[in-house]
DNA sequence: CGAATGCTTGACGACACTCAAATAACGTGG
DNA sequence: CCACGTTATTTGAGTGTCGTCAAGCATTCG
């Protein structure tokens, strides 16, 4: 069995690759299905979560434009999926004769968990929220941008509730390290600051 | 660039693969190394982590016999790795000559590293010191066995302190779920409980 | 046996969670 | 475009949990 290492900036597929819209909130997939094929974010926002018997909910990752999603070791899926507002999704199918696959977006999630790992083990509130925007930044390429998930799912990933996420962030305002225009747009006004948080 | 994707359950390495021991504390890899070469546990344990410049460590992963570790995205490496006790690590070339490559290997870390956060991203100690627990048994496979690593990596691996795990194993102990033979011996004594505080 | 290290326990303060209320943002229909 | 209801977010007060500092205990090694 062959892989090609797929080493471009551009999404390269052997095969045509439906392009599928989503609606806010909707089931890309679910914990349960067969894993039989991967995902690419072509354009909106995607959460991969899963649910605990307590009526919790843990954000393993958030994916954006680019960005592969829906790679799982087992043979059924363990987390779900679903859109966050209006996204398209490229499904591919992984069928036993499809062979080509982009590599290097497998070494991406990977680094991708791992940033999450550092993210969220953090001990206080100031510094998970830091981070997490500093990773939004650097994802999203600009130093202002629109955060395209509620703050319940910024809670749910970080392991916080909304209440300290906002608190959080108020303290940062207050310290002039970013600047809110509502609550989903953000601007990072003092970068070396954020990182000296996240040390 | 083409690559063999590897799907048995042994280890199958194209060239000799060295057989390197390091002690107790010894340095496998360093932040800012090329990333040259893959890792296998042959024995022994590893913790994989970066220091911030506060002085805090962060644990990202422990490693045990039969794990792959050491693969990075970047050109060079963004963590460093140590050896817990005496362990026997091979050591795989990856230069570009170098095609053959367990990808199985690659999915079974993003599990791990997906695995962790899930962990990690626990509101209370209990909970996570609970899912470490399942975790290494699950990994380690006996209900009962022995930790290989101190308090404080398992503090630094789940960003608590060392007193916050003292005090949760103590918790589990006194609600007979655990059982405590030193501090390194662990038998779970209640599966099904440990699980439910987990959800 | 003694020293050093690692672990546990206690007291206390800081911080995050819970509950509750107020405010802001959003969407729909007039 | 505005008014309204709905949802999302912020803020406040009180409680519980975790971190910090300190001491005591256990284990290991020389």
């Amino acid at each position: 069995m062959t892989v090609e290492i797929w080493t471009g900036s551009r999404t390269h597929l052997n095969e045509a690759a439906p392009l599928l819209t989503f609606s806010d909130g909707q089931e890309i997939y679910c914990a349960g299905d067969p894993v039989d094929r991967a995902f690419c974010v072509a354009f909106g926002t995607v959460r991969v979560y899963r649910m605990l018997t307590s009526g919790r909910r843990q954000i393993l990752s958030f994916h954006m434009a680019g960005e592969w999603f829906g790679i799982e070791r087992d043979r059924r899926r363990k987390f779900s999926a679903e859109a966050i507002g209006s996204s398209g999704i490229l499904s591919v199918n992984a069928s036993p004769g499809d062979k080509t696959v982009p590599l290097s977006s497998i070494f991406w999630a990977l680094s991708s968990a791992q940033q999450q790992q550092l993210v969220v083990g953090r001990p206080s509130a100031d510094e998970r929220v830091a981070a997490f925007l500093l990773e939004m930044s650097a994802r999203l390429g600009f130093h202002a941008f629109v955060l395209p998930m509620p703050r319940s799912d910024v809670a749910d990933y970080l392991g916080l509730t909304i209440e300290s996420i906002s608190r959080a962030m108020t303290r940062l305002k207050r310290g002039k390290l970013i600047r809110l225009d509502g609550s989903r747009r953000i601007e990072i006004l003092d970068m070396e600051a954020l990182e000296t948080i996240c040390s």
